[in-house]
DNA sequence: ATTGAATTGTTATGTTATTACATCCAAGTT
DNA sequence: AACTTGGATGTAATAACATAACAATTCAAT
């Protein structure tokens, strides 16, 4: 049996930083957000952010929000059959508050349209902006 | 009767450079990419084309894509009763080009998921990377 | 110990986007 | 005509996001 935490004791320094860093925040954060917040511990330079960033990336942790250059860890844990499916996020535009989606509906309909279209998709980007239930009740 | 170009009308000098610019592409332009190609028609800082790239996201002439910074013009035309649904974007990470896509289906599942949760959506995005058929073929 | 691959550190630079403020111009008013 | 008002524009400076290039270090496997 692996140990329950081999994906996070492959992690370098600067990644476990990162991760948590962004594990720890209540919404997504930017890149110089987190150098900033990383600089007591050793950081100093923006490279080093993105570069654990990317890995993180790649590794499934953590998502990029596209739309507002911003990271965040991503919702579930990555225990051992976890599937990676296509993620959605609602961004709320007042409070700044994330909430990430799973739809297989909407992964199935994506799937559908790359193979009518002979499109090899690597990867997908589904990001909603408006107001969160809590911002819309106190407008 | 309105005229039939009626929408065009409305745009501004500037605005209507950055569409022509935008229409004439194969491909998505960026910001910067726009400046400096309508240079010889007088552009000469960043804000020029910003503005005129704000307002015509606005008025649903245009498309951002927010996972590669750069704006494509509306796959349709601007006719009358056109209902502008949720856009889907296929971006071939080899060639650059760009399918612009409507899923109602996708729409229907998006405003589901936002009735549950409670959530206003005002936008959205949705960009799937890989490759098209053409690059798919010739790799 | 040596080597080789990955990671890290550092400096500089490139790219994308906005703030702040001055100016211009056309439409409506006195 | 002079005045006001609002949108659109021009300009300079700067902020925010991201990468290139290269040197130095770490560390597991030999």
């Amino acid at each position: 049996m692996a140990s329950p935490d081999q994906a996070d004791k492959a992690l370098t320094r600067n990644q476990s930083l990162v991760l948590t860093e962004l594990q720890g925040a209540r919404a997504p954060v930017t890149a110089y957000a987190l150098l900033d917040k990383l600089r007591p511990q050793g950081f100093r330079a923006p490279l080093q952010v993105y570069r654990a960033l990317d890995r993180l990336v790649a590794l499934g942790h953590i998502h990029k929000l596209e739309s507002i250059n911003a990271f965040m860890a991503c919702a579930h844990g990555h225990g051992e059959g976890h599937h990676h499916g296509v993620a959605g996020f609602a961004i709320c535009d007042d409070c700044g508050q994330v909430s990430e989606f799973a739809d297989s509906a909407i992964e199935h309909r994506l799937e559908e349209w790359a193979k009518c279209n002979g499109f090899h998709a690597k990867k997908s980007a589904i990001e909603l902006h408006g107001q969160c239930a809590a911002c819309v009740g106190s407008a």
